[in-house]
DNA sequence: GGGTTTAACTTAACGCTGTTAAGATGGCGT
DNA sequence: ACGCCATCTTAACAGCGTTAAGTTAAACCC
């Protein structure tokens, strides 16, 4: 998270769990591949399998995403993989660390998402809106791996140095947004970082209250997620109840 | 929560785990005592607690918030009331009953702090503010109870219909402070749900990224958690970059 | 009050989990 | 060709949630 990476110099503890920051020894993806590689279909002939943990990766987020981070354990996606219940350890310190990475690769794909949204020639607010929803979408289309990503089952995000530097990119992106959207408006840059904390505060728990609270978009009124996202981004950028004029006076 | 409770008729089918809605059989509090009440204390030579109920919600809150949720087990609760492991499954029926029983009393708590900061003779958006406020504070105050709540550990909230009553106060308390607001402001009402949603989003994810993206408020700009709070409602209630005004012009 | 019902509590046990230790396998460099 | 060593295996430990069956004592009924 760009926001601890900024103040690296902080309290922090970063509590126990050996060296924290630690670099992810071999590689972020996984593509080190030998030469025979076997892309993630298990072999189960061959003693080695070739390519286990970037399958670990694959099954763990399948699991997660379909029942849930706490459904998944580490024998599970063993078994999943095909492989023995303590093959895991070879590839990952232990389960949190497997964890970290599916979070990793979650992170990765929000980015992707938000990138995708961004429109640097639209006027600020509707990019900053774009944003906004591609965040909300992406949240309630992998709610597994969302809850994964900003949950406690990964408790001190700070060991996980490639974590921290992929989590960085869509906080880059919603905080450019914001600093695009301040410029017009003409308000201080001084508040650059506070309005960034509005702004991501709105998506994110308009995401976390989707998937957590247990509620439909109808209930409150709209047809669709994105429909509410619309709406919740514009009464951020505009204000409550003033969101009807946003489309229209956003520069 | 009221959003569930309004769309009772909705289609969320309150998958399996018994009788959904199931009323708690005896109390919500656990105050139908006997007579000869111990309050909370273990008596340790008496074969009969007195009052596990409570002693075991009183033990599974303090774990909750000083270990987080994940610490926490049934057998260790058990240990920390002084009874035998499966003790507690003579007044829960599962694990996940007596952590509803934990996230109620959070609900409960909410909603108090809640009704403390609402000041319904300020201007409207001042009581919005004070009441979204109130919300961060709880949530950064009682962060393992916070997570409870709105996490997946209790899968299917829904079966736990005092759980849903308790948490629709702290709803409808933002519910009527939105609704003030925007009559002050001349919007319609037709949109008090979605506003609503988004006065909620605000706060609970500023909350929540305080509490599980793990940064500090300086990093942001701000002195405290408070400060940031009000900014960020300030944020929704004006829109972005203008909430430096919103004090003066507030009804 | 004495006998019985019954809620509250106990010990014992099952299968599951994360993790460590120690042994088996086989690709790769020398 | 040989040995190294990363990779994978089986075996084992303690702790977990949960069920079953037995024990205690409070409450209730006549």
């Amino acid at each position: 998270m760009l926001w601890q990476l900024i103040d690296m110099t902080g309290k922090r503890t970063s509590k126990s769990k050996g060296s924290p920051q630690r670099t992810n020894p071999s590689r972020t993806g996984g593509k080190t591949v030998s030469s025979k590689k076997r892309s993630a279909a298990k072999p189960s002939d061959s003693y080695h399998h070739g390519d286990l943990r970037q399958a670990l990766v694959l099954a763990a987020t399948q699991i997660v995403e379909e029942e849930g981070v706490l459904a998944l354990s580490l024998r599970g996606v063993a078994r999943a993989a095909g492989v023995s219940q303590t093959a895991p350890y070879h590839h990952f310190q232990d389960k949190e660390a497997l964890l970290a990475m599916v979070a990793e690769t979650g992170f990765r794909d929000l980015a992707v998402d938000m990138e995708h949204a961004r429109d640097g020639d639209a006027p600020s607010g509707v990019n900053l809106r774009a944003l906004g929803v591609a965040y909300v979408l992406f949240a309630t289309r992998n709610p597994g791996r969302f809850r994964l990503m900003f949950g406690p089952q990964i408790a001190d995000k700070t060991c996980y140095g490639s974590l921290l530097e992929v989590s960085a990119v869509s906080f880059n992106l919603i905080c450019e947004g914001v600093a695009a959207r301040m410029k017009d408006v003409g308000a201080s840059p001084e508040d650059l970082m506070a309005n960034t904390m509005s702004a991501w505060s709105s998506v994110h728990g308009l995401a976390t209250l989707i998937n957590d609270a247990g509620f439909n978009p109808e209930t409150m009124g709209a047809k669709s997620i994105e429909e509410l996202a619309l709406h919740v981004t514009a009464s951020l950028i505009d204000g409550l109840g003033r969101e009807q004029t946003s489309l229209d006076d956003t520069k």
